[in-house]
DNA sequence: GGAATACCCGAGTAAATAGGTTGGCATTTA
DNA sequence: TAAATGCCAACCTATTTACTCGGGTATTCC
């Protein structure tokens, strides 16, 4: 029941976009020190958020990423999603894909899971990168 | 962010028992047939929830297991974190254990996964295994 | 134009985890 | 005592994770 290092490192360098819109480009390299996680792994990550569209690069020197949308359009879930597949406990209650499990429609388990489900995506969902900025922001004071 | 097979085998065992408590213990191979699981595998699993106090054993012919106490009482967190342990969707939100990781005190990350790790034991600790069989027998109309 | 700075992409790999299997012993009932 | 059952520890294999490696290609600065 755990996330992968994808989801941590996909959503720290986001953060650390969000946290730096507006002015131009940051390199895979800064943030993959900032952050401490190796550069050429961070790259994947981000070859996927691009793909996406949730950020954007710029090739050639002074090139790097920048958020693709404004943060308070990118929700949390947006980024698990790219980075981990579509959400849920288990494979029979995957969001949009509706694997029919032979026992689904008998099977009490199925509607533990379901719950479980919405519960993560409700969160996921309503929290947004700009609302995680207020917050980096605020504990610095 | 997936539960493996022994939450679902293990949660789908424990309904088993809980649908015919009182009724003498049901043997293991008897519910590694009904419900689809390899019997040793099984027997693996209903080892934990037993030294967890959770099921019972009856040793011998006609032995078999049975729940340690009443379905009422018995939530599908507590069977979740018996054989998958601390809920948590990242080691540094894990129940109990303090893992303190160096970024802990700045990190914005963090307060995600922990409002991620609260939804989900909110629900799992809400649903006892008497509600899921209240549930099962509605369905048999 | 050329060097330096970046992103782009597909393979390969070591370690951990998942999902079992195998085999033998202990206990109870008929 | 033989059959039925649970108990236990070790072993095995495929998949996934978290990377690394080795090349490309685009853009900018001098």
């Amino acid at each position: 029941m755990k996330l992968s290092t994808r989801a941590e490192y996909g959503l720290r360098a986001m953060l650390e976009l969000a946290l730096n819109q507006g002015k131009g480009p940051i390199s895979l390299k800064t943030i993959a020190e900032n952050q401490s996680i190796s550069e050429p792994y961070l790259e994947q990550l981000l070859a996927g958020l691009r793909r996406a569209g949730l950020v954007e690069s710029i090739r050639g020197a002074q090139g790097g990423y920048r958020l693709a949308k404004d943060a308070s359009n990118i929700k949390v879930g947006d980024i698990l999603r790219t980075l981990e597949g579509p959400i849920g406990p288990m494979d029979c209650v995957i969001e949009d894909d509706i694997k029919v499990c032979h026992r689904a429609d008998t099977c009490v388990a199925r509607g533990v899971w379901e719950k479980v489900r919405d519960s993560i995506t409700s969160v996921v969902d309503s929290i947004s990168l700009a609302q995680m900025c207020a917050e980096a922001k605020q504990r610095e004071e």
